[in-house]
DNA sequence: GCTGATCATAGGCAGATGCTTACGATTGGA
DNA sequence: TCCAATCGTAAGCATCTGCCTATGATCAGC
């Protein structure tokens, strides 16, 4: 057998990720998932609830509670969309991406310790290749 | 934002990949724990299933009624272990290694065609730098 | 204007998951 | 020799997940 399967690689790649990943999200009160809605929505302001659960992988009816959690908390607004009535557009609040970068930030350097088992050549390639296997 | 989150890149990958061998799978009558579970087997002939659920990373109570179907099919056999009574070694079978192999050859020819947005150079990075990073 | 589609929301359901406890058989060290 | 630890197995539990249905408000096309 030459090599591991690409599915038992990547996958272990995620997990290690995950693992470091939530004590860094619970510190900053995040799950992963709501960390995943804040992070879209810090890239596409507006939009419906619905595009929004598409997105990120998430189920359409299983978003409304964790909208409302994160709501709850003012990370974010449901603001009527004056073009459409039954839409509702999310927006990220200050207090919002504030959270988000914060936690960002500690994620970001958990990574960088990650990927320093590379070379910065070897990490250039990889962050090159990955944004075109996950299209 | 430079980037994507590393965690959402890879997120976004095995997302993929399992989409892609789910149906893969199912054709061959495996779901992905068994298929992992084999793929271990293939590697590591002989161990006790405790450390065969922490090898694949499943839990140990969970795996005993999936060792149960893949007996039951006949693609492996416990064994008593004559040196330690307690424990059951764990072996494939001659048609659990040919349903693997099925399996992993569909498997393989999957990848070969997600990977090949790659060039050939950046296919032999990425499989050059995953296992460092899947450690 | 009416009808069918769309959106947010609520609720339920089956299955998977991680975790915990218990128990009998067996082992290994005090 | 006895006690604690280990192994396989069984069962239970809270939670997460995907999926499906329903409902009220709103929209868009005929």
């Amino acid at each position: 057998m030459e090599r591991d399967d690409l599915g038992a690689l990547f996958g272990r790649v995620v997990r290690r990720l995950i693992a470091a990943e939530r004590p860094l999200l619970e510190a900053h009160g995040l799950t992963m998932w709501e960390y995943s809605v804040l992070t879209h929505l810090a890239k596409q302001p507006t939009e419906t609830q619905q595009a929004l659960a598409a997105a990120i992988g998430y189920d359409k009816s299983r978003l409304i509670p964790l909208l409302d959690g994160l709501a709850g908390q003012g990370l974010l607004v449901r603001e009527p969309d004056p073009a459409n009535r039954r839409a509702h557009a999310v927006r990220l609040t200050p207090d919002g991406l504030a959270r988000l970068e914060a936690a960002r930030a500690d994620i970001r350097a958990m990574e960088e310790e990650l990927l320093s088992v590379l070379s910065a050549a070897e990490q250039r390639h990889l962050l090159a290749v990955l944004p075109r296997l996950a299209d």
